[in-house]
DNA sequence: TGCATAATAGGACGCTCGTTCTATTTTTTG
DNA sequence: CAAAAAATAGAACGAGCGTCCTATTATGCA
């Protein structure tokens, strides 16, 4: 303990996350109450104790894929949107990649989703990671469509909110129907929903041209 | 067996009936998946295989619970709308009478929506059964979309799919926002949904007021 | 009221679960 | 290379699960 902290280069944490992405395979599949760590152990070709000994409990390990997943998502989905100008076009890229990720996700499943359903009434410590988690994403959307709003994008009297709520929906109604009906077509009708989400509180007379970017100064009062 | 059919009155039949009962809301509570004789028996102050002997296994149970909460469905859901005109009023109906019972079902759970959860990737005759009754919801609603346009009460060019996909989208995001999230305001954002959703397909020029009951009939030839 | 039958209880089974304990093997370090 | 430390295996536990088998109790009918 003198200086240098001897960085734990571990062989364990490679097994460890090696596990981790075996986890949140099969929790996207089974769900997250359905991971079970025999089935891991198997999985990883190792005992059960083996693989337990790298947690705590179930819990902890359920608790570390959730946030492994919500890793992946803001990686793939929100942090790529940023590049984007504010306003309209963020949104639309951040719903847009939403929409492809869960496409993907049709023949794996949506931990958020699943989890919704898994947790809505089992209180506990997975349950309010999961609950964060999602209120964290959509915190995002509805700042991307309160700025779309500031940039005049979409019309003044816009609620952020109900579009949030509506963008939300849509998203659900796809890996509903895609993954658990399995009718074709989901994905394109998700998105021309949005279209017309859209199109509904989108800026009079502007078309999708851009506007001046400075928004009117009686927006932002409301603000 | 000379003729007269011996109707069974037997008394197994109250308890059976008060057992698929309990179950009912427990499979509501838990998932379908969580549903065990165990503890229904405890419910029911009554053995285990006291439960058991009235059910071939539990997947029977399951399948009878299913059926339950379908014909409380219709019941409560369909049926009525039937005594509203055709089209645009019968399909409101049929909304705001969906909406009114998912909004109950925020307290207890809906197992058409946890069990496309539960069963979007589990085979067998469970996720048969559930993917059937949602199926001839979804039709129904079709149905009375397709309607809404043969009465002229939507425009002509209206997807009847696409309506129905994002009903069913406004239902769940109700169920998700207010079920897991626990936001207060969800029924109110998803009759506001439909409301715009309704509005963005209305027949131009007729503002609500019925309009003559015969349909064009250029538009049954689309149908 | 008696008897056939239905309804329920009780116990046991094999299984899987998460977790713990103690060895044993593997890796890292001095 | 040897010692210390970390990683893994193996067995066992108590609990809960669905299911089956066998009594025992309650019910319905003549």
């Amino acid at each position: 303990m003198t200086d240098t902290i001897h960085k734990p280069i571990r062989k364990g944490e490679q097994t460890r996350a090696a596990i981790l992405d075996a986890a949140l395979q099969c929790a996207s599949r089974e769900g997250l109450e359905g991971l079970t760590i025999g089935i891991l152990a198997d999985r990883m070709g190792m005992s059960k104790s083996g693989v337990f000994a790298h947690f705590g409990s179930r819990e902890d390990l359920q608790i570390e894929v959730l946030r492994l997943y919500h890793q992946q998502f803001e990686q793939e989905v929100f942090y790529p949107s940023l590049h984007e100008p504010r306003g309209l076009p963020r949104l639309e890229s951040l719903f847009a990649r939403w929409i492809a990720r869960v496409s993907l996700e049709i023949a794996s499943g949506c931990i958020y989703i699943s989890g919704a359903v898994e947790y809505d009434d089992r209180p506990g410590a997975i349950r309010d990671h999961l609950v964060e988690m999602v209120r964290v994403w959509q915190v995002a959307l509805h700042r991307a469509a309160q700025q779309a709003i500031d940039e005049a994008h979409l019309r003044a009297d816009t609620d952020p909110q109900q579009l949030v709520f509506e963008m939300y929906g849509l998203v659900l109604a796809l890996h509903h129907d895609a993954r658990f009906i399995r009718r074709p077509g989901s994905v394109e009708r998700a998105q021309a929903g949005f279209a017309r989400l859209i199109d509904s509180v989108r800026a009079s007379g502007t078309s999708n041209v851009f506007v001046k970017k400075h928004p009117k100064p009686d927006v932002k009062t409301l603000a």
